[in-house]
Order: C-alpha cells, then structure tokens, then sequence
DNA sequence: TCGCACTCTGGAACCGGTTCCATGTCGGCG
DNA sequence: CGCCGACATGGAACCGGTTCCAGAGTGCGA
C-alpha cells in the first residue's frame, strides 16, 4: 500500500512537507505541492483515514440513530442527512434503534462511546437522560430532531400548533364531531410527538367549546397506513356517533383511513374530511389536505447545525434562532370541505 | 483520554498484555486478565478503533450502498442489514446514491476506496464494470444484492421467474388481457430488476399464445405508488379494449392500480385483477395478491455473504448455494380472482 | 548594513493500539 | 533428572499520518 514517506520520497520532500501539501495546511511552496500531488496521483496514493483521525482526533463520521428507516418522514429525514453530508464530506453510520431496549443501551454505550464518531443526530428518539449524559461525558455534540431528551441541540416543527392548526381548519369547515387518529403513546407521554399533536387537538377542541366531545374520539394507533386503517374502522365503526371528520397525527395514517371509509362506503369528503400531517409524497395522489412539513430540509438543517457544532466554519448561512420551531404550512387538497348540515 | 498504556499501569502489566487482555487474543492468565478488565472499567477505557485499525487494517465497518431508502423493498433490505451488522458489531456506513451522476463517482472514487469500510454491500445498484474494477484494486469484498454487476458475490430472486409465476397466476384464472405495470427502465436494461420481470411476464404470455397482446399492454412507471397509479389509468383508460388483469412490478405500483382502478369506478378484482411482487407489508391491508420476496431476509443473508468474505468465522450456517436464486413465495389473496366470462 | 518577519522545509515526537520476539517459569514425560 | 513445550509476560517496533520546533533562505524597512 502507498504511504504518504513513498509519496514524499517520490516527490523529494520529507513526509511533513507531503503532508502539509496534500492536505493544505501550513506553507508549501507552489511548486512543491505541485509536484507532490503529481507524485501521489501517480502512485495512486489514498491517505489512511483511521491513521489520520488517531492524531487530530475527527473521524469525519457523524452517527443518526433513528428508529425507523421505512416511514415515510424518518427515510426522508435520513435521505437528507445523507446528502448533506455527504456535500461536507462526511460519512454517515446508521444505527436503526426504536424502542429501549438492549439494543438501544449497546448502540449507546459500545457504538456511540466508541470513538467512530465525531457527533450524533438522533431522530425522533426520545433520548434518557443516561444516553445525553454519555455523549456529554464523551464531549460528542449531538443534536436531535423531532424528539424530546435534555441537553444538546434540538430541532423540531411545533407539533402541538400543528395539532391545533389541523383541528381548527376542520373547526372553520364546521365540524363539530372531529376524531383524531393519535400516533401510540400520544397518552402516556405527552411530550413525545403524537403527544403534543393530540395536546393540539385538544386544545383546539376545547377552545371551540367541544372538550367533552373530543376525549371519547381519540384513537391510539401505529402511524403507519394499516395503523390508520385500523383505527380508522374502530372510529368510523358506531353509524350513530359517526364523526363528520378525523384528524390523522401522520399523513400514512391518513392515507388508511381514507381507504378504510371507503371500504364502509363512505365518501371522502362528502361523508368524511380526512387531515393528515406530513406532505407526504403520496399526499398529491390521495388529494389529502395536510400540514406540510419538510423533513429532507430538517435532516439538512440538522447536518448544518452539527457542522456548526463541530466548528466546521463552512456553514455559511447563518443557523436559525435555535429554540424556534420549523416551518410547516397548510396544504389544502380535495379530502376536507364543508360539514354537512 | 484513559489509553490503554493507563489501564496497563493501574493493573501492573504491559501494555502488551493488556491488549491480549481485552482483545482475548494470545495467552494471558485467568487473575492477569480479571485484573486487566478491573482496571479498564475502573477508569472508563474505551479502545480507540482509528489506532487498532491503524495496525490491523480492519475498520469493522460496512459500506452499504442504496439508491433509494424510502422505497418499502430498500428500506426492509437497509433494515435487516443493519440489525445483522450491529450484531456482529461492525458498523454501517450508508451511501445512499442512484442512478450514475457526479455523486454517485464521488461515492466510488473518494468514500468507498478510503480505507474506512471493510466491505461493501450493493442493493439494487447496477455496478459498472469500472466500478467493480476499483473494488477489486482495493481487494474490497462487495456483494451486490438485486443488482447486476460483474465480479463479487450476486444475490438475488430469480425476477424472470417471479414475473412468469405472477402472470401464469393470471392466466390460469382464465385471463388472456393482461396489462404489465412495468418499472422505469425495463424496456432499455432487460438485465435489469424491472427488465427481468416484464421478460418473465412476456415469456409466460407467449407461452401461452399472446405474445401480441402482451407488448402492447406494457407501461413503464415509477416503482411507486403514485407511478402504479398514473401508469394504471392509462392502462385502463380506454374502455374499448381494457385489461382484466394486471401485473405490477412492485406492490407499491400495485396498490397505485388499485387506487386508480376505484377511481376509475371498476372492482377489485371483480372487474380487474391486480397481481404485485414484493410481499409489501401493507399487501394484508389492500387484500393484495403478490410474489412475497423478504427484503429483511435478504439483507441478513447479504450480510451473512459478506462476514463469510471477510473471513468472520462467526458465520455459523453454511451458506446457501452461491448462485442458486432467493426465495419467494406466491400469496394469493382477494385482489385476483377469475376473468369475468 | 543589520535585524526582523515571513515563508519554506526537514527532523522527530506522537497519537494508541497490535504483534513479533525474547525471556522466564512451570509441568509433564522419557 | 534433564529436556521440551506450553503458557505468561515485557520490550520494542510498527501502522501512517499530523504537528511542533528549529533552521535556512528571502525580502524589506530602518
């Protein structure tokens, strides 16, 4: 294998010099670096990376745990993590953990404290304070996107608005009795993301005087398109108490349960307003009304903002007031209108 | 830092026989290596891997490289090579590019032949012969997994069969106009995924007597569901001569049709049968008709490939034939069912 | 003319492990 | 009883870069 003392041999300098040459740090003459990087095209020379990071300490790896790959917002999300480190010329290790469990604590504890990594990006996990405390302890910078966990970075949309903004749109149209499709757990954690969407919802509900009414029409489902199906046929499954619409916690859900009232023969929107939130890219062919938020431009942001953590000054454009929520914006389509009378 | 020189102190031995210590590799006596593995944790020791890879040449690490992640095949293929690499306590380092471009080149030239992944896995990716030539320079074991590609391992279905089995499932059910939803490129690359499964469907419509029917009921789309769904309306756009059946290359395209197929006003499959391949987790939710392959399966089993390549003796069950094709299985449900007389 | 600052370069230490080789000890066997 | 081999351990080289430091050469202002 071509080492940098042949490239430098090669060339007639010393090694220090070759070094300082190809990687553009500290003087070199412009002849010189010339001719060294002749001398390691010719070779066909490929610097060691694990030889570099031993001495300066950076790997130029930056890991994304995220719980899921196939759901639509979290494969959006890590496709634009991908890209935009890939532009900054980073790597990017994937370690797909969902729920606590061993797994998780190893990806914590052995692939994270390990050294492979100059920063994390955590999706949509709910990190412990265990997990931030061991980054902290290995002075990793992390950030997390769309998930609750103390310390760090955080980035997110404003779920709770985005609940209540979803519910007040089916308000203007006049509906009255509005069920809401929560994502699992939205109950018991109320921070979490299905959390704060069905907080919205309820918000919205009771300050439109329907409080009593909204408890009785939540249901808790997998936010996956079976998931809304699913729920959706529970919730649609009593003709007399039959909501006039439902307001879906992800656009997949929304997506079942389109399907699922026209399975009980109900049209959407004339019998059913669905709402969904995501924009997701199926969202045109369902013609789903929606609160659009961008999860490739969140997983970019996401990238800039450990950049910048890391010090890396080519973060040009200056990173948004951190703390302030991420753009999202009603998309209006043909699955909502007017309440019957 | 704690480096291993410090464990070596506090337990009174050399930094020799701390490294056999916790490598478990060489002689080191019971009480030596309890005194060792005491002291590590007393001060937190955490192996660099950038120095033992420096000296050993191993990264522990696996470059996988995707055209898609949010594609549902891609995505359950990413998933179940993730879970199989954690346990084998490599990391995954993802590259995720499609079709040919500049970053695609920059992927092959500067990330993968840096020393920083052991090997690679190709899902889906048509490799280019000098793409596969840069591998083999660097003596990088890759497997490619439903993707053609000269040199490394291969693995995949047997996509001509599948094709001929999902359309031979229609004709026996009496059909004679059957439409294929065929994936982008199929026509241009035969060797390719789509272009082997619309070969299946053609060889098994000539076969049967049809060959000029069949090409004209080809239409080329996007592997998704929205490509599924323009591709089915203009299948079934005109009245005058509309399939009975179709056979969609993806289930994804296939749950497109679906929707397409009740927009237009027709029954599933009481007026057209829709068949798919993938064993798509929402196929039991859509009542589908498919060729079940298992991505998840599959990613294990690419990696099980690549283990074995790298010499991991770890790698317990023999290795299915090389060469011989990966399972499926035809799962018949309510989508398809006897042409209308 | 001298001195200073700045550029360019080489030597050498160093990052943190792994591994080769040498040394020493001990038990078993002929 | 002596020898051989297996086991246990330490010393030192080494992997392949980066960086500190020192020294040489050059240009410019005082």
């Amino acid at each position: 294998m071509a080492a940098i003392g042949d490239v430098a041999r090669l060339a007639g300098v010393s090694k220090a010099t070759a070094s300082r040459a190809l990687s553009g740090r500290g003087h070199v003459a412009e002849a010189t670096r010339r001719r060294v990087e002749v001398a390691a095209a010719e070779i066909g020379y490929i610097a060691s990376p694990a030889a570099a990071s031993l001495v300066t300490g950076r790997t130029m790896n930056v890991g994304v745990v995220i719980p899921f790959v196939n759901r639509w917002f979290f494969g959006e999300v890590l496709e634009g993590i991908e890209r935009a480190l890939l532009e900054a010329g980073y790597d990017l290790t994937l370690y797909n953990v969902g729920s606590a469990g061993e797994d998780r604590d190893r990806v914590f504890d052995f692939f994270l404290a390990r050294k492979r990594v100059d920063a994390v990006i955590a999706v949509g996990v709910d990190l412990t304070e265990r997990e931030t405390a061991s980054l902290d302890r290995r002075e990793k910078p992390f950030v997390s996107l769309g998930g609750s966990g103390a310390g760090g970075a955080r980035l997110s949309i404003d779920d709770r608005a985005a609940g209540a903004l979803a519910t007040e749109h089916l308000l203007h149209l006049g509906h009255t009795r509005i069920a809401h499709l929560a994502g699992e757990g939205a109950a018991s954690t109320p921070e979490s993301v299905p959390g704060c969407r069905r907080e919205g919802f309820l918000e919205a509900m009771a300050a439109a005087g329907h409080a009593s009414d909204a408890d009785a029409h939540i249901v808790e489902a997998e936010m996956t398109m079976p998931g809304g199906y699913t729920g959706a046929l529970q919730l649609l499954g009593h003709p007399g108490r039959r909501p006039s619409a439902v307001f879906a916690a992800s656009d997949e859900m929304a997506f079942g349960a389109i399907r699922a009232a026209e399975r009980l023969g109900l049209a959407v929107p004339g019998d059913l307003s669905v709402i969904g939130v995501d924009g997701h890219e199926y969202a045109e062919m369902f013609g789903l009304t929606t609160i659009e938020q961008y999860p490739g431009a969140q997983g970019r942001l996401a990238v800039d903002v450990v950049l910048h953590l890391l010090g890396e000054d080519a973060v040009a454009d200056p990173l948004p007031d951190s703390g302030a929520p991420l753009p999202t914006r009603l998309v209006v389509r043909s699955s909502t209108t007017a309440a019957p009378r």
